[in-house]
DNA sequence: AATGAATGAGACTTCATTCAT
DNA sequence: CATGAATGAAGTCTCATTCAT
């Protein structure tokens, strides 16, 4: 339960909860959070003004929720294409691998991770518990664990900093996938996404490669 | 002149677009364009409601306006420090400076950054004789001679899509960077914004470096 | 029982009715009944907002109670503190005990007397069978006795008037206590509550000594 | 210009600020100000509703407004019927002559009177410049010195008790009238206004005339 | 009988846009 | 051309009341 969030004691209260969360979830596709009204995300829902107002104390405490969206469906999305490592794999290849389940799962979400990056990361302050602060930290765990385990295979010294890098630019790129997830044909980069998803795993694997300067 | 711009014959009706463009450009410091109304745009450039109006058909309007100004600070900012390429420079010395000089400049338009991602790009029909586009082609053009210029210096085989990279790769990174230019202490990438700038430069370098997969 | 009020055959309502007039009783003290929401009620008597419309029938059908609730409460203090008058008891000093012993009634109901004004007196025909104005009727009709009791000692012919006027303005001045039990220290009137009860017992008296003009 | 209103540079504003206010004062024959809406307010005045806000920051901003009204209103009405007092006119009658014309003019403003102690005097914090405070004041000094002009004619020794005493009583009743402008016939005080201005008169005076107790 | 979730009318307020001056 | 008053649709939120459990 976020911030602002009301308790929901009844069975039926959980169920008009997902309904709710399921129409904030459908609205995000078509636009912006600040553009769906509490109207209409209740008519979407199936419910009454009232009620989303019983739920949540008022609009901001549903932006908490995206996050929460996002993160369930990055778990079960990580679930469903759980990569083992197994000691001789090759690096790039394991990037690539990554990269790739990564990106499909975004293309699935991306409008979930336009919102997150917009309101839920803008509005720390909503977020229960630092939320944002624990999903980030375990992302880049998760990159600093991938390095140290490979540390033989990489020419770096400083692999904190490597690893901190090599998140921030999957962060980065995944932001831009996120806000322009149908980006116009005009578009210049006419690469698809496997193929960039592809590219962005040999970057982080040539910057592991390339010493620091001297 | 962008879409839905009037014609300012008078010289009294340019200086008026000025304060007009000026005021935008203030309040876009302080949030997001959503949040400012043209009430508060009129005040701000100290002329009366009914005169933006006169000048930009609706508040739409003046989205297109902010990709100008952008383009029109990056312009003013790369002339004041262009980077001289002589023949015989290091690549990587050379990516890192460009990266310094691009993250420096940035660093006091992210407003602005912030705004055109948000607006400029996410209705590009709102922006006249696809301005993005060019600007975007601009750009990607950019990298593209600097790569070809280095050509010998450079593993990968395919010059055009190892631009393509490198360019959206860098367009992400700024995006980061302008959605969150101040982002709160706690967020778990600890380097300044000057490392960051190295690094995104080694990463780039070090991808040239590294030749297609077999 | 009072209009909209629904019956309580059982122990259990009679017990639920009582909970939720302590409840109203209580909520008068920090607000006026328009702002004490029927969900803060039912919080306030630990039932469910259902409950309260088993027992009354809208919000306005607590109007009634109010009251009900202030009848009881001078009629407990009235029988805690009766006055006995003594045939040869100095009308003056009557008049003036009585008021010191109203006064400290009220200075403990004021929240109730705010309500009756402003609610049950202002809807009579919420108040079932007339039930202010037989409690009208009372205290007009206890002056009255009081004062044909001493109508040796007084100087009016017109008894009945005088009995009229000096409840009207006992009512009155109450009213004002009640209305304003706290006021705020720059009101101009500087005296104690005691000594305006005298003050107040004094004027009566005096104008019961005044003969009617010629 | 009372708090949180706006400053109207223009003729038109000014007509518009009337029109409202003008419109205020009729609805509150009607009803308590609680229960006028802005809509309705707009609607009465031919205004929209977002002139009302262009006007008044928000709905209390009203309120000071109804005591600026009232105000104005007895002192036309106070201009109308100014009361000479000759050196050798009877105190009785003096005080007769000055309830009868008070009440007229209440009779008339009784809806201002009960807005004004319901809204303005019960949130003074609205009421710009402790403008209750000074009107008050005002009307205390009045009957100090009419007092103070008569004092020989005056049993009571502590002239400005007594005065003070007066002031809340004729205050009292008055406020008695505006709760109740038009009550029930059933009501048991049944004589006139006239004649209860007549007693409240009578009253003042006898009390004036009443030496302290020992 | 009791519960409390759900309802939806209606209140306040904002603001892009229009238009009389 | 400029001004700023006026407009009214639309948004957020409250709360008396109903109803399924």
């Amino acid at each position: 339960m976020s911030q602002g969030e009301k308790p929901a004691y009844q069975e039926r209260s959980r169920a008009t909860r997902e309904k709710i969360v399921a129409a904030l979830d459908e609205a995000l596709k078509e636009k912006p959070f600040d553009q769906v009204s509490v109207a209409e995300l209740a008519e979407r829902a199936g419910v009454a003004v009232g009620t989303v107002y019983r739920r949540f104390e008022n609009k901001d405490a549903l932006i908490p929720v995206i996050l929460e969206i996002y993160k369930q469906r990055l778990e079960t999305g990580a679930a469903g294409g759980a990569v083992e490592i197994e000691a001789n794999d090759d690096l790039r290849e394991v990037l690539r691998t990554l990269m790739q389940k990564a990106w499909a799962i975004l293309a699935k979400e991306a409008h979930l991770l336009r919102a997150v990056h917009l309101y839920a990361r803008l509005k720390p302050e909503l977020t229960e518990d630092d939320s944002w602060d624990k999903y980030e930290a375990q992302s880049y765990q998760g990159v600093e664990q991938l390095i140290t385990h490979y540390a033989d295979h990489i020419k770096r010294k400083d692999l904190k900093r490597a690893s901190a890098v090599a998140a921030y630019f999957l962060n980065a790129i995944f932001l831009e996938k996120g806000l322009y997830p149908t980006m116009s044909p005009a578009s210049h980069f006419r690469y698809s996404g496997k193929t960039l998803a592809d590219e962005a795993a040999d970057m982080v694997y040539a910057y592991l490669q390339l010493p620091e300067r001297a």
